[in-house]
RNA sequence: GCCGGUGUGAUGGAAUUGGCAGACGUGCUGGACUCAAAAUCCAGUGGUAGCGAUACCGUGUCGGUUCGACCCCGACCACCGGCACCA
């Protein structure tokens, strides 16, 4: 057959989408499998072949499992608010919503085009009125259940986009969407306390099956560490200065504190502190400092004495002067630290610096030299004297400080709460009036949505200030409370927030009752498979996983965790071997490859190019060999009947149908294709083709290549359409061999291989090897003093 | 600094997890077809030596375990990703 893709694949496009071939049925009673790709966001430079393979693996999937049977949930949708459309529109002038409007157009028709077997039926958009409401909906939810709050705090500001983070978005210490630095900055500002849930978030993952990297960055994000809680006194006032430790049973080598320089002890003690103005100074070059700043200059410590107040040891009594260093944060534990220069590198170079004493607390260092890191008796430590056991130590310890009032043990986690809000126009309202009379008052559950209103100038304003301050309609309003005027909040939320629910939306996205009905939830749930970036590992699941759990604390969700398993996929880099990007020109857009070699060859090529979890260059002259892998395909149809069918072919399309069933499970699409290519060179070595044979190879194909398959499929009259035919099943019996191919080594080496009866016994085996006449001259005239048979697979001889 | 990962021909990458290293694809070389090119088909293609059968060497480096190591262990080197003054 004669390969014509430009006129195939829209063909069976058509009929896939008049067909409705690939919706899922609700509550149908085939088993459900819900398969889950990250929804792209809509960006005006449209799609590039990097989405293409983040949806080719569970597209290739999700196409398998409906040939076994299953009834197939594989939604796509558009993650639409963000600011690189609000940025653009303020360029351009368009407002956000005909940008939008325009990109998700574009993305889809690409989509189409490759053939995807989307449910298109469920596509959302997340800046859709009865998509947002329902997000806002969730936010007040959380509102009422105390997980939002307001607080005026240190924020990640990004000067360039006006606009204020959240810890995830400026990791490293750059703005997520302009790289630009992020400053510090004092201001007001949403939070979603996502620490409540901290501990959950840690414990779900133990029953997910994630990929373990996956995992693993997630638990250091969470970051938990275990420790202790201590008071210490301070002298002249009396009052208490908390701390934070992970190494309680040090507690008699502290000679310093050092507290962070925003900690709220300083104001409160103006009057009493001698050097204000220095301390004040000193603050202020912190605040000024960036995060890269602060990181670079790492092994300089700088800090302020803080004169006229002292802490006093809780354990020994000694009283001990308390510093002023950024070396501290607020932002983890009390902000406060007790410093053991003697095992701690940080306070050893402060103490250095600074003159402070250093007592060595535990034998193995040398306090001239450094910080002594490690294990080993504890010393000058009263009754801890001579515990040589670190988990001893500090358990002695705790009972002590506990028995005293004066400490317990705590935990901590370096996952802090979440900054939810952006001032800028593209996002979600945030459903809150303030009134002056009832203070933050949630818009009722009714209401909703509170819509974004239509405006003009996009601009922020200076100082980050939301362009919705800036429109007199839709700030004043009636208190839903006491009917005064009030107004309203005009933060919108973040990026993440429609992301963080939208896997729950697609089980019933028309719904305008709830977010989405209970019974089908129940029927959809988990997630069996989600795939997407390792990008977001870190953010969008830690957001959306916090998100879930909170509706099943609600009763809304039946399950607490979201996804079953979680895979992710490596990029596609450009020819040059660089990431893609419009910047260096080297961005391959999928509808150039589609025009040029057919949406099978994309699809097939982008699974086959690499390991699908590394990053693989493109490389176009390597698609060529896809698209005569698809053409010599097509033209097996002229071997079909000819001459008498070869038992070799059986047999290696039985084994091909094992391994492609297998590989695809794995992710393992490469040699899932190659398998296939090869099982053709064996064919087109027989030079034969039975109808049967055919037609398992056309079914063992589509996931990969749907249209050819289909188009094979109707030639060879096969009933309804292919991507809904069953998919092959292997006949074990067929994929042994009647004689087996058997390495023969003498000292590990090989020497020769031999031909076997598959069921050979050992002494056959051996008998035959030392027969051989490869092996002769290597075993004559010695001695063999061990004999090792694996079944099937080796014989090796030991001499001497 | 900490955590995770990777290292294999000219090249993208395979290797049933300790059992024939280099599957499959690309590229390259030679040949067929063609006036010619493209496309297609056939043969070859890790290195060294040899006309040859064959031999020796070969999975970042050095060492170890084993009958046998790309695979396991120890030390080191290089690169990639994440976190990072986290107390």
């Amino acid at each position: 057959m004669k390969y014509d893709f430009a006129s195939i694949e829209p063909k069976w496009q058509k009929i896939w989408e008049d067909e409705g071939a690939f919706r899922a049925k609700d509550f149908d009673e085939k088993p459900k499998y819900y398969a889950l790709v990250e929804f792209p966001y809509p960006s005006g430079a449209g799609m590039h072949v990097g989405h293409i393979k983040a949806y080719s693996g569970l597209e290739v999937v999700s196409r398998k499992r409906r040939m076994q049977g299953y009834n197939v949930l594989f939604p796509i949708g558009f993650d639409a608010y963000g600011l690189p459309t609000e940025n653009y529109a303020i360029k351009t002038g368009m407002h956000p919503r005909i940008v939008t409007d325009k990109n998700i157009e574009k993305f889809t028709s690409q989509l189409k085009r490759v053939g995807f077997s989307f449910d298109w039926s469920r596509v959302i958009d997340t800046t859709e009125e009865n998509y947002y409401r329902w997000t806002q909906w969730i936010f007040l939810k959380m509102f009422h259940a105390g997980l939002v709050f307001r607080d005026n705090a240190l924020v990640n500001y990004c000067p360039k986009c006006k606009v204020v983070l959240s810890n995830e978005d400026s990791q490293g210490g750059k703005c997520d969407i302009c790289h630009s630095d992020v400053v510090q900055k004092s201001k007001t500002v949403w939070y979603l306390r996502i620490t409540k849930y901290a501990e959950k978030l840690l414990e779900g993952l133990e029953k997910v099956d994630y990929l373990p990297n996956v995992k693993q960055q997630q638990v250091n994000w969470i970051g938990k560490s275990t420790g202790a809680f201590v008071n210490f006194k301070i002298k002249e006032t009396g009052e208490t200065l908390r701390i934070y430790t992970t190494r309680p049973d040090t507690l008699f080598g502290v000679t310093f504190m050092v507290i962070a320089p925003e900690h709220p002890m300083l104001d409160a003690n103006r009057d009493k502190i001698g050097n204000i103005e220095a301390l004040d100074a000193y603050k202020e070059i912190c605040a000024k400092k960036t995060e890269f700043e602060r990181t670079q200059l790492v092994k300089e410590k700088t800090g302020v004495k803080v004169e006229g107040l002292t802490a006093v040891n809780p354990v020994s009594g000694k009283e001990i002067p308390i510093f002023i260093s950024d070396y501290v944060m607020m932002g983890y534990g009390t902000g406060a630290i007790m410093a053991v220069p003697a095992h701690d590198e940080r306070d050893y170079a402060f103490a250095k610096k600074f003159g402070v004493d250093i007592i060595p607390v535990i034998k193995g260092g040398d306090i001239e030299k450094g910080a002594y890191t490690g294990d080993g008796e504890v010393i000058n430590s009263d009754f801890l004297n001579g515990l040589t056991n670190k988990k001893d130590s500090i358990a002695k310890m705790l009972a002590y400080l506990e028995e005293k009032g004066v400490g317990k043990a705590g935990v901590q986690y370096k996952m802090k709460d979440w900054a939810f809000n952006r001032q800028r126009y593209w996002g979600e309202p945030i459903p809150i009036v303030h009134c002056p009379k009832c203070g933050m008052v949630p818009l009722p559950y009714e209401e909703l949505p509170l819509r974004l209103p239509k405006v003009e100038n996009f601009e922020p304003g200076e100082g980050g200030e939301s362009p919705l301050a800036k429109i007199p309609s839709f700030v004043n309003c009636k208190c839903p409370k006491c009917g005064g005027d009030a107004k309203r909040e005009t933060d919108t939320m973040p990026q993440w927030a429609g992301s963080s629910w939208y896997f729950l939306r697609y089980i019933d996205p028309h719904n305008d009752k709830a977010f989405a009905d209970a019974e089908k939830l129940k029927y959809w749930l988990p997630v069996d498979w989600y795939n997407g970036g390792m990008e977001h590992v870190t953010r969008h699941m830690i957001y959306s996983r916090f998100w879930h759990k909170f509706l099943y604390d609600e009763g809304d969700v039946p399950c607490d965790e979201p996804y079953a398993k979680r895979t992710a996929q490596g990029l596609i880099l450009g020819p040059d071997g660089e990431k893609m990007s419009k910047s260096k020109g080297n961005v391959v857009d999928p509808n150039d490859v589609v025009d040029e070699y057919g949406a099978d060859v994309l699809r097939t090529y982008v699974l086959f190019m690499g390991d699908y979890a590394s990053a693989a260059p493109w490389n176009e002259s390597s698609m060529k060999g896809c698209k005569r892998f698809l053409e010599r395909v097509a033209d097996l149809s002229d071997l079909v009947g000819k001459g008498a069918p070869s038992e070799k072919v059986e047999a290696s399309l039985h084994k091909t149908i094992k391994k492609v069933s297998a590989d695809i499970e794995e992710l393992k699409f490469n040699t899932a294709i190659a398998a296939m290519m090869s099982l053709l060179n064996d064919i087109y070595d027989a030079g034969t083709l039975t109808n049967e044979q055919f037609s398992l190879i056309i079914r063992l194909l589509c996931p990969f290549a749907p249209h050819l398959a289909e188009e094979l499929w109707q030639s060879i009259g096969g009933k309804g359409l292919c991507s809904l035919a069953a998919w092959p099943e292997y006949d074990e019996s067929k994929t042994v061999a009647s004689h087996i191919e058997v390495a023969v080594q003498v000292n590990g080496k090989l020497r020769a291989t031999i031909s076997l009866p598959a069921n050979c016994e050992k002494d056959e085996a051996l008998d035959t090897a030392k027969a051989d006449a490869r092996v002769l001259p290597f075993i004559e005239g010695k001695t063999i003093v061990k004999e090792i048979w694996v079944p099937g697979k080796i014989v090796n001889l030991v001499v001497k």
